[in-house]
DNA sequence: GCTTTCACCATATGAGCGTATAGTAAAATC
DNA sequence: GATTTTACTATACGCTCATATGGTGAAAGC
């Protein structure tokens, strides 16, 4: 036998490739050549790692979710002391912006990948449509904990407010990544609603 | 000369055509030859009315935004008495999610065009993404507006709302889009947050 | 009433796609 | 050292796409 290679190493190499492309053509326009190209490799031999396309995708979006959340908790660990609730949801909120080539190219994906599974039958079984639950949760969680410390007001919406926040990151993700703000404006204008959720007492009556 | 035609007519019944089959299989999956089945056309006549493909696209999107436009007038005005500021931007706001099917509609060809324009250097440009900044300026005086009338605290950023807010129903109606939340739930959290702008004073210390 | 003009179609063309097939060089096994 | 196994490639196949070509029949102009 010629060199053994490690499969699972090698389909994570050509995942990389793969969104590599996606990351600057769109997933939609990424096709088998390309991806051949950018690893080095001949087609077949991405057909010898994956039997199909779709199932190239599928690795490719698991992994990239999967380094998403990575750096969503080093993000949060970056923050040095204890976290308290705030600076968590400020990293999650803050990691739902694409601030660099990396966060551009998860939003890029993520987006096409949305708009093709949207309507693909075949690409419905949704492993990114999963996290968002799972970030509200989390969300959730935090935000209990801070108004229980007395940082919130006492009668706000929990849900609501989480919810809102994250469709709002989502939003002014996508307006940063169409080019229409910049990602200061969309983090100026999402840190200030952060602020108005950690007001605990609001302007008085005068 | 046989039956002479309205051009622009024609134009209209094949845009009318290809939003139809974008609204159930997306924008990137309609080819010249469903138009063509759908509007009982062969493909040769839509080139007649159209040289490319990509000007039968810039026409298509032109005339969905302008039926958009007419729809947020119409629902404005179908709020019967003089409108106010705040009824103005609810109804701006209202017709951000996806309500019905016209409106699934617009926004599934609004995102796949949007993915598309992201990276195809030929539809770069964009004849929708003027349209948010409109909508940002009209809401931005109906807001400065209300907070004339009193109907809002005095010390708030409006340009930091109305971007939040119009973000916030941007994402919230992808979220609809998805399955991942009813229309009825993305309303009660958008109109959660409107409320909290328009709450003159917020509760006080106790 | 011949000619021109217009709306429209059947069919061809060439490029690009995902996938299938056949084969090769190298190393481990016996 | 012959054989088997493994990583890998060149090339071919069938399909669909947007677009190009060469018409046809009907009505208006003269």
């Amino acid at each position: 036998m010629p060199k053994r290679v490690d499969h699972e190493e090698r389909r994570h190499q050509i995942a990389e490739a793969l969104l590599r492309r996606a990351g600057t053509r769109g997933l939609h326009a990424v096709a088998m050549r390309d991806v051949a190209d950018e690893a080095g490799i001949s087609v077949p031999l991405i057909q010898y790692y994956f039997k199909t396309k779709e199932q190239l995708l599928h690795f490719a979006l698991g992994y990239l979710a999967q380094r998403m959340g990575e750096r969503v908790r080093k993000r949060v660990r970056a923050d040095g002391t204890s976290p308290t609730p705030r600076t968590v949801i400020e990293a999650i909120l803050a990691e739902a912006l694409p601030t660099d080539d990396e966060s551009r190219t998860f939003h890029l994906v993520y987006t096409s990948y949305a708009t093709l599974a949207l309507t693909d039958p075949a690409l419905a079984t949704q492993p990114l449509l999963r996290d968002p639950d799972a970030m509200e949760d989390l969300l959730l969680a935090q935000l209990a904990a801070a108004r229980e410390a007395g940082q919130t007001p006492r009668d706000i919406d929990l849900r609501a407010e989480v919810v809102g926040l994250l469709a709002m990151s989502a939003g002014l993700g996508t307006s940063v990544l169409v080019g229409q703000r910049s990602v200061d404006a969309a983090w100026g204008v999402l840190s200030h609603h952060i602020d108005r959720v950690f007001t605990p007492e609001l302007t008085p009556a005068p």
